[in-house]
DNA sequence: GTCGTATATTTTACAGATAAAACACATGCT
DNA sequence: AGCATGTGTTTTATCTGTAAAATATACGAC
């Protein structure tokens, strides 16, 4: 059932418990009830957080699109200017991969896009000429500092659906899982 | 109400300002510390939130991958394959694509590859000659069976790092966010 | 019946990502 | 110095996804 849905219709009158609802109005309970009637012996509980957390990614993201898309930019070359302009300095493009999290042949690539853009700058070493430096333009820090606050205005009307105080429950629960999923999965850098 | 304040865990364990304290030891508490420090007069808030879930998204995924991999599936193939088999009837490309929220070409590309697999089957509407109607083979239908129950063993142990309650307080929010986004997100579409 | 429009699917052209190889250079050993 | 080995970065080949155009077909007005 529920497969073929045109609107959702989330006229969902009071406020869902929120409090271990498996049967709620989201797309991620129809599927895992299917699962449940196909394979009713399998424990589907991981799929009612894994794939909420993936298919919020997806909306999110696509959300997040629209301001950043207004600037002419892809959410991965914002976050590459972004990574220049939070650490303040300069960074190699190395370092820029781990601060991204994207391969070193991405953000390659990325970089040259963006220094034809004039967002960018590159410098040699001078001691090392293997390494690069990158480091924004003035027009890359305006850039970034003129999208930043749109973002953050759209982010906060998207999360706006959530009542503060379960906005904030669930940035510590995802903080506690992420920490976690970060020590676990192979340590990955932590801030300097 | 959402409270269920219960999990002590990821709370800001320093801070006692009423000012949350991202003072986690994830990569996105670290984030947004940089930018606070660089812009203090912008609400970091929506980072916390949707930083987090893109990040665990990422980190659970490429951890998905695992599984998957052993079979030969990519977790778009294994997508297609899971809503016929969990919706346990014949679909159409167009009803796939609704249903694993993809693109219609890429759903034409999957089947054409899935079929050479020998995991899927077309055939053609009697009635309406531009439709198709897709449906596993036996062999496909063996190999969902045969993966997603390594999949949610696997992706039970990946949340294994959250305390049960903490899953199920998780589950319950992203579920209430999720059902709202996905109700709310088409008329958001216009704002900034 | 024929025509125009709507719908379902596929094709085409292209942007973007990755893995693996290639490249350039540094560093340490002898 | 000369060479082996390791590291930082870029290139190459390839793959996947998407947007837009193309294709094929149904449906309704006339």
């Amino acid at each position: 059932m529920t497969a073929t849905n045109g609107t959702p219709a989330a006229g969902d009158a009071s406020g869902t418990s929120a409090r271990r609802e498996a049967s709620t109005a989201d797309t991620v309970a129809a599927v895992v009830r299917q699962w449940r009637a196909v394979h009713p012996e399998l424990d589907t509980g991981p799929m009612e957080v894994i794939g909420r957390i993936n298919r919020c990614a997806a909306l999110l993201q696509q959300a997040e699109d629209a301001p950043l898309r207004r600037a002419g930019l892809s959410r991965p070359e914002f976050d590459l200017l972004g990574a220049l302009r939070r650490t303040g300095h300069e960074l190699t493009p190395g370092e820029l991969a781990r601060e991204t999290f994207s391969s070193g042949a991405a953000v390659t690539k990325r970089i040259k896009q963006l220094t034809e853009r004039g967002l960018v700058e590159r410098r040699g070493d001078t001691r090392d000429r293997r390494v690069a430096h990158v480091r924004l333009t003035d027009a890359g820090r305006d850039l970034v500092d003129g999208v930043l606050p749109e973002q953050l205005a759209y982010e906060t009307a998207v999360l706006s659906v959530l009542a503060p105080a379960g906005r904030d429950d669930l940035a510590g629960l995802l903080a506690e899982l992420l920490s976690r999923l970060e020590g676990r999965m192979g340590a990955l850098r932590a801030g300097g």
